[in-house]
DNA sequence: TCCAAAATTAACAATTTCTTAATATTTGTG
DNA sequence: CACAAATATTAAGAAATTGTTAATTTTGGA
């Protein structure tokens, strides 16, 4: 992952150099294009992994620059608009853009979302469905199985086991698991995480109090065992 | 790493100089200015490799110059003020400060923030698992064998380890050492570090009273020998 | 709109880790 | 070899992190 391309097209330099600077930060690339012409040539030349497209652009629409990339390219696309009506917005998925954020945005939120875009690339997405020991999740039918046994998770719970168990033996700290399991856009407390990693124990550890699936990282955060592996 | 420049914005003559005074002591070459125009002129004329800008400035209030200097250039910008609302901190951090640092400060910590900040610039990050002799050390699931057998530590002792471990055969004084695995706003005692470093050595030496792994070099510090070396 | 499920927050308990201080040991030096 | 300075060790209290429960707010569907 040595610095993936993004090429960032807004018509205001301000806008383009604080996304630049967000995205640099978080080790990408950045390339940048002031109107549809430049973002064009730009995109046909550099092939960037990822294009961050503001829809209101001098000479020629974003709508039709997102068109004529979609033609010749497969390149993820997040849409950067004033306008947040809901034509707009399916307009522009429809067009294949793949995340859509309105403007005024935090550029905080927009880094979050060139991530999340940039992380589900690869493979596109992975197997139907993942097993280790017994927790088997399912994510075309959205179940979870522990021994065979169906069990019934809350959304959040889901997400949040599904994001762990691709990963086994990874640690996330609650900033990650926030950021997949309860949106880039959440605000709020990062102790929530707690409460449903406590839940989600609740529901499929034999022995919630000493955890086999869900381990605690102390300092660190929380991690699913690979299987096999008890320590 | 010949003395980066750091350029060094406040109209107070005296925090100026004390600050400059910290930073020379860490081979810093220090350029200051005392007003808003002249950061400004600094800044385009001298390119420095980090900003420290106090937000009260007389003429031009440091959010502009922060914002200014931002549209031409992505200087790191540490940020001084005497104001803490959150509202100052998320606007400074939006226009693309790097740090954030609330009057009074102790000229320490501003020098620590600062080598911080110039040290995680080339970015990136390491590889995922690092190996040295009998001790190997993941930073991806956060855990730590020796001889294949897992040990467990601390996060202080985990974050020490994963220090050294990193650069093998360098000496590091017990300031590093707090600065890396205790945080740079640490006020403590600086002999903590032998507790940790104790504690370390008791689970990861064969004979904790003759280091193989970490060794104390008198007077100086403590370093992680590099692999086959004995001595 | 209203209800039920889910998510979030707040408060407190339990646990683990960190820090300090006091004492012992080791190291370097004259 | 003796002395001073630096480091090692121990143990106890302080601090930080996590677990848990319960109350409140939000969400999505009937």
């Amino acid at each position: 992952m040595a610095g993936k391309r993004v090429l960032v097209v807004d018509d205001d330099v301000k806008t383009v150099e604080l996304v630049k600077l967000y995205l640099n930060r978080d080790g990408y690339r950045v390339l940048t294009a002031n109107d549809g012409l430049e973002a064009l040539r730009q995109a046909r030349e550099a092939h960037p992994d990822l294009i961050v497209l503001d829809l209101m652009l001098p000479g020629m629409d974003g709508l039709d620059i997102c068109r004529t990339i979609r033609e010749e390219s497969d390149v993820p696309i997040i849409m950067l608009t004033a306008r947040a009506t809901d034509e707009d917005k399916l307009a522009g998925l429809g067009l294949g853009a793949d995340d859509y954020v309105t403007k005024p945005f935090s550029p905080r939120e927009l880094a979050a979302r060139v991530r999340a875009v940039l992380r589900r690339l690869p493979g596109e997405r992975g197997p139907d469905e993942i097993k280790h020991g017994g927790i088997t999740v399912n994510f075309r039918s959205h179940e979870a199985f522990l021994d065979g046994n169906p069990i019934s998770l809350t959304p959040v719970e889901f997400k949040l086991l599904g994001v762990m168990v691709k990963e086994p033996g990874r640690v996330f700290n609650r900033e990650q698991l926030i950021e997949e399991a309860l949106g880039y856009d959440f605000e709020g407390f990062n102790r929530t995480i707690d409460v449903h990693i406590l839940n989600l124990r609740r529901k499929l550890e034999p022995d919630p109090s000493h955890p086999r699936y869900i381990r605690t990282i102390y300092g660190a955060g929380y991690k699913f065992l690979e299987a096999g592996r008890d320590t």
